[in-house]
RNA sequence: GACCCCUUCGUCUAGCGGUUAGGACAUCGCCCUUUCACGGCGGAAACACGGGUUCGAGUCCCGUAGGGGUCACCA
């Protein structure tokens, strides 16, 4: 039989890195296998899920370059298949309606804690007859579950888990308006897709023993289940919206590149031996659940930020240029970047080279597009002083007689004049620095100057003099 | 609280009974150097603890501690 995986967001909230993960993991999954990967929105809590979230989620799979197979499932659309299956459960007696209200779950739970006994349903309606119904009060559907034995869960990363029954309570399938609840529609999902293996989060475990017994009332199989360790952020702690960062879309902003997230998600609860950077070829090819580690990971930006760094210098740059020039649009108007794109196109394999992010290369450049009088940092100020700007003065000079402005002839010039002058590089270097970006990092001294031009250099070098 | 899972450098991890416990990120030092980086070289840095099993344990078993997850008419 031929893998069917699937991804089985809850448009509830974004996509985040978790998510992204476990997208990865099954596609990569279906894809080792030559089988499919399947989208499903699980979007049964019809208050909580929103469009947006869903646009989102289908956005950011895009953007790391999975892609699903067929269109995405809708499950509240299949919520009367749903309903079919719940009464063919009370049919045969494993599903019965529960009258409770809220207020008396509530005080069952309440005193289920008391007496320090697991916290479940206590199977009030689970053998009364349906006559003694209560007037007015729309029943939910409860799923009959196995008061004895225990339920073994054969799981692809875990290995052989024991739950008890006991553990196990009345689930609800349908609520109180007939709307079907998750427990159901993933079993149900998972069978009418064909799913033969998913890999989910952690979170998933003990529900799993929830599902297999509904799996078994229904005499059907049950899919291979993968559960995989959570992400948790910097400092230990579940990965949520307090560190700020969980969302996607998040990294793509910062100038992440897809390729260098995969990687990195990939490898993170993923191993193959001593390998680092794994193109997505060879991450099909060696992608396999005994790979995939049991105990939970650290999300680490430095790392993913190094690791992009690989992939930009490695990737096509055409590619990368694309992207900035898209960024630097967003920045600083599509007029201006036009005007200056060759002065960006000059700069770019210097740029390429030694940033980590698309980010740290759109602002490197900040200098070109900055209003002139440019603004200086502290830390030009503090370079350009009385005898800098004395030296700058000199050299604006040299720079008004340059007959060749070319970068290999501003370099003799400056060289020649660090040795009339007597002086190091850096000390007319950096003061040049400030004042052609007024900072005191920068492109390479020489191809900035070009790269500006004569008439700005001379200008910005008056500017700063007069500081 | 009950149940389930996890535990190798700061972080991600390799290891699948015999290793000087390896790699990557971060960190420190040196080199390159006009700045910031990139790159190169080198250093420091880990088997949570306690019992077993075994000639031999990071690797197997049992406890303890710590961490995580689940206990909804959320998914």
């Amino acid at each position: 039989m031929s893998v069917v995986t699937r991804f089985a967001p809850s448009p509830t909230g974004f996509l985040h890195l978790g998510g992204a993960r476990t997208a990865l993991f099954n596609w990569l999954f279906a894809k080792r296998y030559g089988g499919k990967f399947l989208l499903r929105i699980e979007d049964t809590d019809r208050v909580r899920s929103t469009d947006d979230a869903i646009t989102q989620i289908l956005n950011g799979l895009k953007w790391l370059g999975i892609e699903w197979d067929g269109d995405p499932i809708l499950q509240h659309s299949r919520a009367n298949r749903h309903r079919e299956v719940v009464s063919f459960l009370m049919d045969s007696g494993r599903a019965y309606k529960c009258y409770c209200t809220a207020s008396e779950l509530e005080e069952m739970r309440e005193k289920a804690r008391k007496q320090g006994n697991p916290v479940r349903y206590d199977g009030t309606w689970r053998d009364k007859d349906p006559q003694d119904a209560p007037p007015g009060i729309s029943p939910v559907v409860r799923f009959k579950a196995l008061i004895e034995g225990e339920t073994i869960i054969d799981d692809g990363v875990q290995g052989k888990i024991s739950i008890s029954n006991k553990q196990v309570d009345d689930m609800v399938l349908l609520r109180a308006d007939g709307s079907p609840t998750y427990m159901l529609s993933v079993v149900v999902d998972d069978h009418d897709m064909g799913i033969t293996d998913a890999i989910r989060g952690d979170d998933h475990l003990t529900n799993t023993a929830r599902q297999t017994q509904l799996f078994k009332a229904l005499a059907w199989e049950t899919p291979k289940f993968s559960h995989i360790p959570l992400i948790h952020g910097s400092d230990g702690s579940k990965l949520s919206k307090r560190h700020g960062s969980v969302e996607l879309g998040f990294y793509e902003k910062m100038g992440i590149l897809p390729e260098a997230m995969c990687n990195y998600l990939l490898r993170l609860g993923w191993s193959h031996g001593d390998d680092e950077l794994i193109s997505q070829e060879q991450a099909i090819k060696w992608f396999s659940l005994d790979g995939i580690g049991k105990s939970p990971s650290r999300f680490d930006l430095d790392k993913l930020i190094n690791m992009n760094g690989h992939y930009i210098r490695s990737s096509d740059h055409s590619k990368i240029l694309d992207e900035c020039y898209r960024l630097l649009c967003l920045k600083w108007g599509k007029e201006a970047v036009d005007e200056n794109k060759d002065k960006f196109i000059y700069l770019r394999s210097e740029l390429i080279q030694k940033s980590n992010t698309i980010i740290q290369i759109i602002e490197s450049i900040d200098f070109i597009f900055e209003k002139k009088p440019i603004s200086y940092d502290d830390k030009a100020l503090k370079i350009l002083t009385n005898e800098a700007k004395i030296l700058l003065n000199k050299i604006a000079n040299e720079f008004l007689e340059c007959k060749d402005w070319s970068e290999e002839h501003i370099e003799e010039i400056v060289r020649s004049f660090v040795k009339k002058e007597n002086i190091k590089l850096g000390n007319i270097a950096q003061p040049i620095r400030s004042a052609l970006t007024g900072t005191n990092t920068s492109p390479g001294i020489f191809s900035i100057i070009f790269v500006l031009g004569r008439s700005e250099v001379i200008k910005r070098i008056s500017d700063a003099v007069k500081k």
